[in-house]
Parts: C-alpha cells; sequence; structure tokens
DNA sequence: CATATTTTTGCATACGCATTCATTATGGCA
DNA sequence: TGCCATAATGAATGCGTATGCAAAAATATG
C-alpha cells in the first residue's frame, strides 16, 4: 500500500549514539585489528545486538574499494561437472570471505553483456568457466586491476591467466590406452570446436594415434551438448566401417553416446564398441556407465583458481599465471582392457602404461 | 609490488568534466526516464565512452537502498534438479535486471551464518532452495522488508512464501500407478524426513496404499543423498519379503536405488521391481534408466518464485504467498504398466486413471 | 610525582552516485 | 514580440561506512 519501501535498517551511528561512543568506535569494532578498547568494544556489541545491526556491505565496499564478490561465469550447468565447480568454488570463497556473484542461463554464448553487468558490480575478481572473453574486454580488467582466471579453457595468446588440465596428455593416453586394448577403428566425438580443452584432447588423441599408424580418424561433433552428441553418435555409429573405438570430449556426451549405441543401436559395451570419456564426473561412476574417463582433479582445480585470485587480489599484480594440473585414466567398464598398465591407486582402477 | 590496489575506476564527475557538464547531468544519463536533453545525453554518452565509464553500482545501492541483488541459497547442487533450478533463476533474474548471489557448498545444513552474510550486502529478496530458515530470521526478513521464498519446501507455520507443487497428490498417484500395475509389496525410499516435500509425499502414497488395503509399506531412509539410497536400497532389497515396487523421494536416489538392484543385486526391472522417483530431472530421461516420474515443473516453479519476489519487491508488501504447481506422472520403463490410463501428452506419455 | 610513550577516541572527510531544489533555457501561443 | 508553461540544468546534499589526524586518556618510565 505504501508503494514499496524496503526499511533502511539500522545504520553503525545510531549503533553509536545507543551505546554512548562515536560511529568511528562502531565501525572499529566491526573491523579486525582496529583500534579498540575492549569495554568499549563490548559496549558497542551489546547496543548492536540490542539493535540487531550488521554492518552495510555495499556502503563499506564504497570506501575500501573491494566488494568481497567475485563473479563466476558459467553459461550452462547441465552437464554435472560445473555443478560441482560451483559448489567447490561456493566453498573456498566463503572460507576466504568472499561472496560468489554467479552469471548463468544466458543462451547466447556471448559474454558482453555479462561483463557490463559484472564491471558494475564492482567485483573483486573473475572466473569465466564455459565462456571465453574477448581480448580487449580481458585487457580492460588487467588495466582496471581485476584479476580473471580462465576456467577449464585457454586463450593462444595466454594474456589471461588459466586453470586447466594437461588435456593433450590426457588425449594421448586415451589413444595409447584404446590401442593397447587392441582397437583397430577409431572415432572422436568433439566438444565445442572453439574450445582449447577440445583442440588439444583431440591433438593429443590425434597425434597418439598417428605415431601407432592410424591415421584415419572417424570425427563427428558434439559441441559438449547432449543432443548434438546423440546424433553424432547415431550417424558415426550407423556406417558401415563403424569404429570399434570413441573417444568421447567428455562424459556428459559420452553418456549419451552409451545410450545411443545401446538402446538404439543395440550394441554391446565394451564388446561391440569401447567408449573413453572426460572429466569422470558423476554420471561416469554410475554402474549403468562406468565410463573409462579422463579424470580432472576438480578440487584442486578451484584451489588453483582461488589462489590465483586471492594472490592477485592481494598483491594488485595481475601478471597472467597458468596451473596445468594432472588427470589420470580411470579404468572402468565401457572399454576393453589392455592387457599390462593398469594399476590400483587408492581405490580406483588406473591406466598408467609402463608402470604395468 | 605496490601492495595491491584496485585501480579506483572512471567516475561520474570525470565524465562530466570531459563532457563539459554537471555530474547531475551524467546521472540522469544513465538513469531511464530521467529529464536530460537529446544531445546532453549525447555529449555525455560520447565522454563516457572515450573514458570507458561503467555507472558504479556499490554507490547507486548505497543512494537507492536497492542492490538488484537476489540471494540463493542451496546447500549442494549434486541433484541435477537443481543446477537447473539456478540456470532458470539465472535467466529470469537477469531479464529482470537482477543479479544472483549465490550461497553454495556449505556442509552443515544450518544457514544462520550463510544469512549473515547476506543480510550484510543488503540483498532484495532471497531464494531458499535446499534449506529452511528459523524462524525468527524469517521474522527478521519481514521486518526489514526483504521477501523470502521457500523453493521446493514449506514450513508448518505458513509465515514465509513458497512455490512448491502438490506433493501430497503425487504420493498419491504413483500409489495408484503402482496399484494398477498390480504390484503387492511396496517400498519407499524416503528423502529428508524433516522436509516438508518427504512428509507430504510419503503422506500420500501411503494414505492412497492404505485405501487400496495395503498398510505394510518397508521404509528405508536416504535423505536425498545419493549413498544413504544406496545403502537403503541394499537393505531394503536383500530382505527375503522384498517389495515388487519403491517409491523413491526423488530420481537423485531413484538412479542409485537402479543401479544396486539390477547391477548388484541382478534385478530385473521392471520384470521383478518397479521403480517409481520424483522430480522428473535430467537422467531419469536417459534411456538407461527411463525413470517413470512425478514431475515438477521447474520452469513454472521458477516463473512463480521471481513473480513473487518482484511482486513484493514492488509493492513492499511482504505476505506470504503459496503458489501450488501440478506436476504429471511421467510413464517410462523402470515400472510395470497399468493396463490403462495412459494418455499421451505432447510427446509425453502420461499417467491419468479415470481418462481412459 | 612528573614526564614520555602508547593506546584509544572523536571529528571530519571522502567514497560515487541519485535526487531535491532553485535557476535558467526552450518552446508554444496569442 | 511578449508572456507563460515546460523542460533542462547545476549546486548542494546525503546514503553508511572507513580512515587520517589531532586530542585525550591510559600506561610506562625515570
Amino acid at each position: 500500500m505504501d508503494g514499496g519501501v524496503k526499511k533502511p535498517g539500522v545504520t553503525s551511528a545510531e549503533v553509536a549514539r545507543r551505546a554512548g561512543v562515536s560511529q568511528s568506535a562502531v565501525s572499529r569494532t566491526f573491523t579486525p585489528g582496529a583500534s579498540i578498547a575492549p569495554k568499549t568494544r563490548a559496549k558497542v556489541l551489546a547496543a548492536a545486538k540490542e539493535l540487531g545491526y550488521r554492518p552495510n556491505a555495499i556502503a563499506r565496499s564504497l570506501i575500501t574499494n573491494r566488494s568481497r564478490m567475485i563473479a563466476v561465469v558459467m553459461a550452462y550447468l547441465e552437464n554435472l561437472f560445473y555443478p560441482g565447480v560451483l559448489e567447490e568454488l561456493g566453498r573456498l570463497l566463503a572460507k576466504e570471505d568472499y561472496r560468489l556473484l554467479l552469471f548463468t542461463g544466458f543462451m547466447d554464448r556471448d559474454s558482453d553483456p555479462v561483463f557490463d553487468q559484472l564491471m558494475q558490480y564492482r567485483v573483486d575478481g573473475i572466473v569465466l568457466a564455459s565462456t571465453s572473453l574477448s581480448s580487449e574486454l580481458s585487457e580492460e580488467c588487467a588495466a582496471a586491476g581485476i584479476p580473471v582466471v580462465l576456467f577449464n579453457r585457454t586463450t593462444e595468446r595466454d594474456a589471461v591467466s588459466s586453470v586447466t588440465t594437461r588435456n593433450r596428455e590426457g588425449g594421448r593416453r586415451v589413444a595409447e590406452f584404446l590401442i593397447a586394448g587392441g582397437h583397430k577403428r577409431f572415432g572422436y566425438i568433439s566438444g565445442l570446436e572453439s574450445s582449447s580443452t577440445n583442440r588439444d584432447r583431440f591433438g593429443g588423441y590425434q597425434e597418439a594415434l598417428a605415431a601407432a599408424g592410424h591415421t584415419d580418424i572417424i570425427v563427428e561433433v558434439g559441441n559438449y551438448d547432449r543432443a548434438e552428441a546423440e546424433t553424432a553418435a547415431r550417424k558415426m555409429l550407423s556406417r558401415e566401417d563403424r569404429p570399434d573405438a570413441i573417444f568421447v570430449a567428455n562424459d556428459h556426451m559420452a553418456v549419451a553416446v552409451m545410450d545411443i549405441a545401446r538402446h538404439e543401436l543395440g550394441l554391446s559395451i565394451p564388446e561391440d564398441l569401447s567408449i573413453v570419456g572426460y572429466d569422470d564426473v558423476g554420471p561416469a561412476r554410475w554402474t549403468s556407465y562406468g565410463i573409462t574417463s579422463m579424470s580432472q582433479p576438480l578440487k584442486r582445480m578451484v584451489e588453483a583458481t582461488v589462489a590465483i585470485l586471492m594472490d592477485q587480489i592481494a598483491s594488485g599484480e595481475i601478471e597472467a599465471e597458468h596451473r596445468i594440473l594432472n588427470g589420470e585414466l580411470v579404468v572402468r567398464t565401457s572399454a576393453r582392457l589392455p592387457k599390462t598398465g593398469i594399476v590400483e591407486l587408492d581405490g580406483r582402477r588406473i591406466y598408467r602404461p609402463g608402470r604395468g
């Protein structure tokens, strides 16, 4: 009825009056490390509690020029890998006393309008998890002193920090594993062709296959999308010379490929067809799928991401830093096993050729 | 080297000087509906572009007493239903020009420390998706004029707004479906026993079963957790009088139950055992599972949530509002089919008893 | 006890912007 | 052209807090 005014909330001045001290004293009470006498502090805390006072983070940000918010840009969350990342990010950022401003659910892959928003909120750092950033924008961030971390992505010119795994080595290992398993015809269902992860995974795969004399890889595009992966699988598997081994660029698509292979085309996995995925995400571990998959160490990746952010926020230096972590090929039931090279490692079966 | 100072960024005063106008004019240029001459506006926009000016949302919030941020509290994201909610929330909130401050990844189900944070940031609204709120806290929100919406949850005393589906009717329908399918022994794997959804789903199930003379339901607790659901399934299915029909309180657990039943205990689904889930989440549709499941209309639920928030923000009135939506029992392959009652509805098979 | 040193305190100011108010420019109409 | 209504403008102020500075209080030292 009164037209929508949010009640203004208790201010530090009101608390000060109540406690019989100055506004400064109230501020100092809530500023760790500030000079304040214990008894004054106690008075202030009492008054604050009575009035239900909470420091206004907005006003604080205006003074300190720090919002204590990190923007996380994640275009889609359908692939469970990303919710996992989000959850871990939330955990670690909270531990560092940072809040998480999430940008998701925009279909156009263009992050520029989102970028405007996040700059207006003066975030202290940016994590880009499923989008890249045009080079002008990343330069603008650098100029503004805002650290940016590309998560699970890199750019050619490595001007912006990134956290990735050894995708090329991963692709190579997948190839070695499949070759050792005695496969003859190799397929690849690709992710987004513009993404660095996809290029690297395919590059390593292709390279190792070529080294073993296999130069004819059957490729279809899945764009990291479930529906497109289904289409790609149908196409690839209804060929006469269909592959007996497929490397799918991530588990999210691999699940779809397995469903199509088994239930639409009646193929047995791994007897008729071996499938290897990437990420080692939740569903890969579910026994219905049991996907043999290159793992990405999610927790350590997120740790590295937060470490880079905190470091650059603290130092003010924002030279690009690149953290590249190792994964393992986790062996399950979706692909035929090589005779050697499989070892047990804290409860998981891992493929490590040469250790075998 | 210089100890970490984020560059202050361009201010409206600088733009004003550059454009040869007052700071007020700059402000009015970026305030929709403000009184500003087209040519002045053009000058300002030009200067702003040159300098790379973006209005400081923090400073604006301080004046307007609106942060244009909505806090979303979501303890865990492992169940794909919630990432879906998050994505849709992000989409709709962006459309309303609101940002999403996410709180996730805290394991203790207690949301109170989180609550402190979110109040400090003076969010304009709160969505609680996997946590409840102590009654004092919800009263504090009401007093502060901050709308709160419980998503997929309710409290007994309905003092705080909520968006849910007809869980009781859903449970009832599942029971009717399983009875019509000729099942004899009924099991239930429960969600969090303290949650309203779980109570309602079980209540309806129990009620309809009792009406048909089945009063002995075998119950195990899964707490909406995958691992616990696995344990529950093992226990329930290794009994001598194991059920031939299980209602699992959500799909996230139903997937685990199916895996255990099939691959650990060698049961055929639906020949030996029928399974019905809840949510109609992604994996339920994957052909490996094909879970017959009560759907929750995610998009409409999120729509309702945002509508309630926008409404209460605009009006300033925050009397609790309850939106209860309808789901459908989507029939797939995880449960034996009744002879009648299955109809086709925009490409899905739906169970509607009495509709023939 | 006087003096030097340290700790604590309040005053005043600034952060970047929106908004009120008084003033000036603009356009409409006779 | 002159007069009035309206639009546009700038100066000033305040949102809630942190912080530099100087004054005051507390403590240590001789």
